[in-house]
DNA sequence: GTCTATAGCCGGATAGAC
DNA sequence: GTCTATCCGGCTATAGAC
């Protein structure tokens, strides 16, 4: 098989994805029906069954775009190989996630579903356990650095952070799709006012 | 029409609607059907038309529900008297939402839902309107006491502080939702460790 | 691989007796 | 007000030609 061949595939698949977005942007994972989703693309139902399974595996391939973003962001951070502050880190994160005002609206959908859908329950989770340590070792590292404290207690110390510091992005993300008049610099300052660093 | 009559029609519809609750609970919003919610309720189409005009009009009284949870808590530490420290606040809204588990888990569907439902939209909107005042004068009279700010400072201080303080209620419900083994304790520790008070 | 046309099903809502 | 039975519409997914 002529890997042009299987490029073309993968593009056309993410061609339907990004359509299949626009729509579950617009209307929800629910309310967008497939015809939507055959409109949006340009294409036919035919050829669109000929690169995803059902709707459902749609929804999951735009769901894994979505929640991807948070990684993405991070691991060009971690790349980067500095030091950064713990509200430096929140609002790498941030940057990535709500950067596209639709894939921050679908976010919340995905949360949603995950309540009820257990392959999306699981892409969520995943993405936690790839964050997480990263996480971890930004907030270790920076309090080693810049508090002096030892090893084994700048890991507990950050151990403890992690999670409120994940739920201060959290909440951003929640009141950026939820409240029209959400002040995002405003929340960030704060952040930064809250968290050392 | 005697009293009785109207009581009893407003029993029935929060049977209905705690029946719903927990259909939607179990299979969300769009997977429970009506004859989910016929079967779990115990009565019949007939009946539950009686009472609601529609399935939306269900989700809605259900959202509601649950999204009223953080109001009343609020209310009655309002009603109380004193003046709670930032943590105490947040603690308590907490404390409310996350009771029940359902509730917590229909919670992220409902704000799934506010992204392409324009009435729950108006509806979470609503009770941010009346949370909102609440928790500023909460936070404006502790910085007061507690802070010896002025009046003029300790309010700005406050607009500034509440929405991270939601925030970090935000980030206890999602991942209260999300993650199985989410140490809620330890994160209510932590919310003490970095709000003031 | 992609199209058109359509099968087949399931869900929300109603009709009419009681 | 409540029941049973049923309609109708819309949806996902497939069949078959090209």
């Amino acid at each position: 098989m002529p890997k042009v061949t299987e490029q073309y595939r993968e593009t056309r698949r993410d061609e339907i994805a990004q359509a299949a977005l626009r729509c579950f942007a617009k209307k929800g994972f629910n309310g967008a029906s497939m015809a939507d989703i055959i409109a949006e693309s340009g294409l036919s139902a035919g050829a669109i069954y000929g690169h995803f399974e059902s709707k459902q595996q749609i929804m999951h391939s735009v769901a894994s775009l979505v929640i991807g973003d948070a990684v993405t962001e991070l691991e060009t951070l971690n790349a980067a190989g500095v030091v950064p502050t713990p509200s430096t880190v929140v609002m790498t994160i941030l940057a990535g996630v709500t950067s596209d005002v639709s894939h921050n609206q679908i976010l919340l959908q995905v949360w949603g579903e995950a309540m009820v859908d257990p392959q999306i329950r699981e892409l969520v989770s995943d993405v936690l356990t790839q964050i997480r340590p990263i996480y971890l070792r930004f907030l270790t590292a920076w309090a080693e650095e810049h508090e002096g404290l030892s090893k084994h207690d700048a890991t507990t110390w950050a151990t403890r952070l992690v999670p409120v510091t994940m739920g201060l992005a959290h909440g951003y993300i929640v009141q950026s799709a939820l409240f029209p008049d959400f002040d995002r610099p405003a929340y960030l300052a704060s952040i930064q006012e809250l968290l050392p660093g």
